[in-house]
DNA sequence: TTCTTATTGCAACTCAGTCGCAAATGTCAC
DNA sequence: GTGACATTTGCGACTGAGTTGCAATAAGAA
């Protein structure tokens, strides 16, 4: 779908080895995988493509690999309003943290980033006293694209996850 | 756990009846749970408050009123960070939006509102003309009273779900 | 009270994610 | 290169959230 802006994002491979994580043929192909995507990708997508590589990766690898790098903060796990189901979505981590508009429309991904929202990062850390570890900023809703070409039926896509009437 | 600050909150059980939705027991029963809440609540724990009003009561009905009243915008639903597991948790929704922070060492849930978190909504929609029907902001990390108590033991609970080295 | 239609409970299901364990493999010292 | 050993993998069985079709029930209007 939506290609990436580009943002920084890491070179995970040399991230892993140079913290000495044990690097096998699995782990480097997922990181591949996600490094070169160019959507966000799911878990199942990620095994996948990662089988395109390795044949017989097994689904339990997928998930600890995710949480591997999760842990590390090398990837971000997203939600992007469930606009599909319950799974979550990963990126490779950006130098800046961006957020991400998903329109229920077209199902479409938007990023954005904005120093107004480092501004808003660093109040709540100077109001609360919250250390941020990870930040999540997900909206749904209606891209431009769709406001503007048919105004009147926006939401064909059903509201997150929801079913009737 | 944490007490829910005060924020405005409509009345659900006007709201529905206004719109005309039909009324069951069911629905005011888990209506009632959600308004009195004070803390946020997911699914299973709905149905066992709700089932204390009426014995009765099916997991089934309690998802297709939460999508009820998702649809309806009259609640919201968070992840928290996924603190524990993949559940949502559900409040009902507010005159403002604001944010949740949750902290991984103890974790409490903090709720935050600020003009900033305004002025960047409105600049996501000036700059890139999406309509936001829906926005979630959410934060993990270490709260105040944990980094202060036990500056060194920051991270007991484990992090958003995550489970080896 | 009756009628119509929406809603409920039930039970069976789906699907993402987890876990224990034996076999396989990466890394390091030699 | 070779061997030793801890780590990681694949497997298969499992958990737990959420969904769905259907017959029985109850709300609300007439």
């Amino acid at each position: 779908m939506s290609p990436r802006p580009q943002f920084d994002r890491r070179a995970l491979l040399d991230e892993l080895s140079s913290r000495g994580i044990r690097l096998t043929a699995q782990r480097r192909a997922l990181v591949e995988v996600i490094q070169e995507a160019h959507q966000h990708l799911d878990a199942a997508s990620l095994l996948q493509l990662a089988r395109q590589r390795i044949p017989g990766v097994d689904r339990a690898t997928v998930y600890r690999t995710i949480d591997l790098l999760k842990k590390l903060r090398l990837i971000d796990e997203l939600d992007l309003m469930h606009l599909e189901g319950e799974k979550h979505y990963y990126e490779a981590s950006t130098t800046r943290d961006h957020l991400h508009l998903a329109c229920f429309s077209c199902g479409r991904i938007e990023e954005f980033t904005s120093p107004v929202f480092e501004h808003l990062k660093a109040e709540i850390t100077a109001q609360s006293g919250f250390e941020i570890r990870v930040i999540r900023l997900e909206a749904g809703g209606c891209c431009r694209a769709c406001r503007t070409s048919s105004p009147t039926a926006s939401h064909r896509r059903s509201e997150p996850k929801t079913s009737h009437a």
